[in-house]
RNA sequence: GGCCCCAUCGUCUAGUUAGGUCUAGGACACUGGAUUUUCAUUCCAGUAACGGGGGUUCAAAUCCCCCUGGGGUCACCA
């Protein structure tokens, strides 16, 4: 048997990163298995603005390298795969369990309905349908649909039963079906209800495992009831937990994302993640990108291996030691058995640090190509750099060592994109080490000789100019460094020193060392 | 509230199915130290958990029961 697994969204317009998690198992599952997985479009209600809802989510699973082998673009031998597409597979269900007496025509007005659930629940009694409609002969019934009475089509819940699965990540869960309520399946209008749509389509699609939140667990009951009506072999369900939010077992929404904003697990991503935004021009507080989303993570820089290997550690291990692992790693390792019960929140550091470890992993030439492409974004470089420009990122890239943990971080280097009349001082840090000092201008003034005399500007002889400075002065490295430093870049930390000096050259380190002297004075007096 | 699910360091987890090898392992975060005359990296060290109570057993994180706590879901949404 193939195995054959989905993962069905409705198309909102973005790709919510717990629901990519379930798209991964599945995905995950399916290549383990050497069989398909598919992508249906749940548009039940139909599809306006398709490529404006659909794209971005296409886009999420195109971003991380997670194909589909059914679905949009691709077609297949089961579609169409627009849930509003296959109303007629929908409609000869129903015709089928309507015929059969399996689901009946309710004539029961809502506002009836509604009474008897409250009843039940002042009267602390189980609420279950009260059948009313059920004992209609088939021309009472006619007569009310040529009368024009409203109706909804419920699935007739068999009484006295247990229905049990043995779920794959969970075990043995059973219900008992007298105390459900029938579901209704269908609209007067014939239009299909999610429960119903879902297991005719996951029928007919021949889907041999429902790995999916467990949020859906509850939905069970039903579609097991359903798929035996319809006469479908049962799929093997597997209910993952749902991603968390932080510190938090709450699930991970896109509501909440102005509470995430103060929650102190998220601080340092939002950090990082509003600095990026803003120098690419997006506004990071309108939360049209969030970290609920996949393309936050796109925007910002992160790596696809990055992001699957987060993803994947949230609910499903290895081994007892087994952290950085590529999506071919875990495709070969994964087995649902060792998918965690609990749910799981998505830790913002540690995703941080699977995502270092793989930019660690990236070549020289792949790491100035994501680069370039930030830096052109953010208006650093020209749209199309050409050689001599991509030398020069390479050479900042190269600067930037390690503290290039996304692609995103290149821009908080652009003191070596812009001159000296363009570059910007850190105004406190301005203060603090260049203008408070007592003898800092003074000291500035004399390494701005040294470098202005020293033979080669490399930043060996740099630093060995600067060192016997020091020396000879009886001075101590840091009552210099930091001055000068601020003075260079604008800013109190960075690349090391003397090789950021040796970059940019003699001519445009005295012309900000100018800079920054003039002004120290000129706020000084 | 009904139904269902879940419960190991702050967090993600290993260990639970086949009880002993667990004075509970790893990772992230945090703290301290070394290296780096910034920052980051790297290295070393440290803090830190089986929710509670009963059983069963020679032996329980592991099996059973109860309690507590957390969560999901209760639509003519998906």
């Amino acid at each position: 048997m193939t195995v054959r697994t989905r993962f069905a969204p409705s198309p909102t317009g973005y790709m919510h990163i717990g629901g990519m998690r379930t798209a991964l198992f599945n995905w995950l599952w399916a290549r383990k298995n050497g069989g398909q997985f598919i992508l249906r479009i749940d548009d039940t209600d139909a599809g306006r603005n398709m490529d404006e809802a659909l794209g971005p989510i296409l886009d999420a699973f195109r971003w991380l390298g997670l194909d589909w082998d059914e679905g949009p673009e691709v077609g297949g031998d089961y579609g169409p795969y627009f849930q509003s597409e296959r109303r007629s597979l929908h409609d000869a269900a129903l015709k089928s369990l309507l015929d059969n007496g399996a689901a009946y025509r309710d004539f029961e007005s809502p506002d009836d309905t509604k009474a008897q659930r409250e009843d039940a629940e002042k009267n602390k009694t189980v609420y279950v349908s009260s059948r009313t409609s059920v004992g209609l002969s088939a021309e009472e019934v006619q007569a009310k649909i040529d009368a024009d009475e409203a109706y909804v089509v419920r699935f007739l819940v068999p009484r006295g039963r247990k229905i049990s699965i043995v779920d794959q990540v969970r075990g043995h869960v059973e219900w008992d079906s007298d105390l459900m309520v029938d579901p209704v399946i269908a609209r007067g209008d014939g239009s299909p209800l999610y429960n119903f749509a879902t297991v005719v389509d996951d029928g007919q699609l021949k889907i041999t495992h429902v790995i999916r939140a467990e949020e859906h667990l509850s939905n069970t009951p039903i579609q097991v009831l359903l798929h035996e009506a319809l006469g479908n072999d049962l799929p093997v369900f597997a209910h993952i937990p749902f991603v968390a939010a932080p510190g938090g077992k709450k699930k991970l929404s896109k509501r909440d994302i102005d509470k995430y904003r103060k929650s102190p697990a998220f601080q340092k991503l939002f950090q990082l993640g509003d600095d990026v935004l803003t120098r690419l021009g997006i506004d990071p507080t309108d939360n049209s990108l969030s970290p609920v989303m996949v393309a936050y993570y796109r925007e910002v820089g992160f790596l696809p291996a990055g992001v699957l290997n987060a993803l994947a550690r949230l609910g499903w291990s290895l081994d007892d030691e087994t952290e950085n692992m590529s999506l071919e790693t875990v495709q070969n390792a994964f087995t649902l058995d060792r998918v965690v019960k609990a749910a799981a929140g998505l830790d913002p550091d540690k995703l941080m640090s699977y995502q270092a470890y793989w930019m660690s992993e990236l070549s020289a030439d792949e790491k100035v190509a994501g680069c370039a492409d930030f830096l052109s974004r953010a208006g650093l470089i020209p749209e199309s750099p050409d050689a001599e420009m991509l030398t020069r990122v390479a050479a900042v890239v190269e600067l930037a060592a390690d503290r290039l943990r996304v692609f995103g971080d290149i821009l908080s280097m652009d003191e070596f994109f812009v001159s000296s009349d363009q570059l910007v001082f850190d105004e406190k840090e301005f203060q603090k080490r260049v203008v408070k000092p007592a003898e800092a201008v003074d000291l500035l003034r004399d390494v701005r000789h040294i470098l202005a005399d020293v033979e080669s500007f490399s930043a060996e002889t740099l630093h060995d100019a600067v060192n016997g400075f020091v020396e000879g002065r009886e001075l101590k490295f840091g009552q210099i460094a930091p001055a000068l430093r601020l003075s260079i870049t604008g800013k109190a930390k960075g690349a090391d020193l003397f090789p950021t000096l040796e970059f940019l050259g003699r001519d445009e380190c005295l012309a900000r060392l100018d800079k920054a002297i003039g002004s120290a004075e000129s706020q000084r007096v």
